[in-house]
DNA sequence: AATTGGCACTGTGGACCACGGAGTGCCAGG
DNA sequence: CCTGGCACTCCGTGGTCCACAGTGCCAATT
């Protein structure tokens, strides 16, 4: 069905048509591609291709714009990841080097990914059911408060205030805390309930009522409603380009951290980059963008994600080179912390 | 100069341009408004507001608009805070009250106040100079490596991995944080500087290199380098207005945590409702924008500010409700956590 | 002195039209 | 199977024209 030429022709209209935002003309792909044929073949192969879908024309007398359907196959098998230049790498260091918390990391991230990509960059913060327990603190507020702190291997840090716990026994607290501490370090954080479980039990039955409300709170907030956490930058750069859904769906798509994560969740094949054209996007509003997403982590253990939106009009092979290269980076820098 | 009907008059093109988006001209106004006067007459006033700076046309033939002169004077002297429904107040209540933490709080505030006022609002937390120390913890977190966790009263949690500090040993550790805690508890930020210079005189020799380290990252991250956090929402509010200046450039200089900061600071009269209007704003991009802040706190006590970003033509009586309100609700919760 | 009706004037925006150009589909010949 | 030629189609541009909304000015009125 579809030649050699047929695809080369295609990824030619891929590419003319993300340079230049205007439908290509059969003439135009002859002059500026070495495809060796004339026009009019280009016509014949463009007429098949767009029989099968891969393109079509905004009117008669007007080029080709190639459809979701054809982005797909030129990302599937007519184009390759573009690596970065090596001043691109450079830029990613220096950005991503000098970062005193995991805050300042994910920050800078996002921040660099938007920049190098000229989209608009979405990073999820470590997810906390794939970290441990590396501590966790309680601090006595006065009156009946208590503070819990939990920090994870991944430098999160959960705090929540526990209220209406009646009197606060310094030694108790103490006691709770080792307890806590002795269950928990090194868990990860879905383990958790299995191994707190029975706690209570072992605490001084005058103290049980706080430990009972510590621990809710420590389940409530940390395995049930563990709210993922995601940061935005580069919405800036969604209005340079003109898109065809109106830009304030798209604006109003991306305040929603749902959609946010569930965007970056639907990975086909995790720790590989995935890619969601246009209509593959469940959202209303996304129909004209596309996200391109990995996954970052240590080693082997996958954390969280990184991502791009954009038109579907966008540069794939640079705008995935930007993409992996990224989460590589954070995931050595994270590693080093 | 301007007698009551000039000023009456220059309200009417305030509201009606405000309402309308488009010039408003000397037949309508006197149809709309009861002025009691002819739409000839009015044509004479609008002249002597347009040579005073208040009104301009677009052009010969066009109706009047009023400039940022006038939107100053219509703030200043011809329009009062208009108060929220009861409804609305109802709907600030129901949505603030139940959230458990200090990030939760901001959140929701600043998602509220963007939608109470259909803009780009903006919520700064409270900022670290005014808050006091709750408490200071040390976590060894294995190897060299430290993490120093600092609660204010306020909610904020702040927290830092100090690096390098050779052995740790865990009474070291014990001795420096209840040192920390008696020095600092109850301490306003601005203070720690003053009231730890001389501790690590009184730690042990052995491991005053660590109290050092600890002590200078404590000052570097809670005094000198203190960024005041700020969160954004209902960017998408933005795109259905339509900007003299490119969206972009609105979009790009709310990205800048700087330009933000000092959006909000520049308050002529704290603990009011501060209104900038269009090219009072020192930021190129935002020339067609005005901005409606104003301090939140506890008590007396100003904690951090929020605010509005929206057109020039907007609904100022009815936004500065919006801030005002939301701005003391806020103020309410911290104080009840 | 202030207000008003009348009137001539003026840009804007929409409708209409004509035209050049880019690009196509098709066909016949190599 | 490829190619050059050709007729066709539609878009975008630019020009003209007109209606409209709104103005500024003036003379008359209160």
């Amino acid at each position: 069905m579809l030649d050699e030429r047929k695809l080369a022709v295609l990824r030619a209209v891929v590419e003319d048509f993300v340079n230049t935002n205007e439908p290509v003309g059969s003439k135009a792909l002859a002059e500026r591609h070495p495809l060796g044929v004339s026009p009019a073949t280009i016509r014949n192969d463009m007429v098949a291709l767009e029989e099968d879908g891969y393109i079509t024309q905004p009117h008669t007398s007007a080029g080709r714009v190639p459809t979701d359907k054809g982005y797909r196959l030129f990302v599937d098998r007519l184009s390759s990841v573009k690596p970065l230049s090596a001043a691109e790498r450079r830029a990613i260091e220096s950005f991503l080097t000098g970062a005193v918390d995991l805050d300042e990391i994910v920050t800078r991230t996002v921040r660099l990914l938007a920049q190098l990509t000229h989209q608009v960059a979405i990073v999820q913060y470590p997810s906390l059911t794939r970290s441990s327990v590396q501590h966790v603190e309680l601090v006595p507020l006065g009156g009946p408060r208590l503070m819990m702190v939990v920090i994870t291997d991944t430098g999160r840090v959960e705090q929540r205030v526990i209220d209406g716990l009646g009197d606060i026994s310094e030694s108790a607290v103490d006691d709770l805390r080792s307890m806590l501490n002795r269950a928990t370090a090194g868990r990860f954080l879905n383990d958790v309930p299995r191994v707190v479980g029975d706690l209570p039990a072992q605490v001084d039955p005058e103290h049980r009522d706080m430990a009972v409300a510590v621990l809710s709170v420590l389940l409530e907030s940390l395995v049930e409603r563990h709210e993922e956490k995601i940061v935005l930058a580069g919405t800036a750069n969604l209005a340079a380009v003109d898109f065809a859904a109106s830009l304030r769906d798209i604006l109003e798509a991306l305040e929603e951290n749902m959609v946010l994560i569930r965007l970056l969740g639907e990975a086909k094949d995790p720790s590989m980059l995935t890619v969601r054209i246009g209509a593959e996007n469940f959202h209303e509003g996304l129909r004209s963008t596309s996200v391109v997403s990995a996954d970052y982590g240590v080693g082997n253990q996958s954390l969280a994600k990184i991502g791009v939106v954009g038109p579907t009009r966008m540069d794939y092979p640079g705008t995935m080179g930007a993409v992996r290269a990224v989460a590589r980076y954070v995931g050595q820098i994270l590693a080093g912390q």
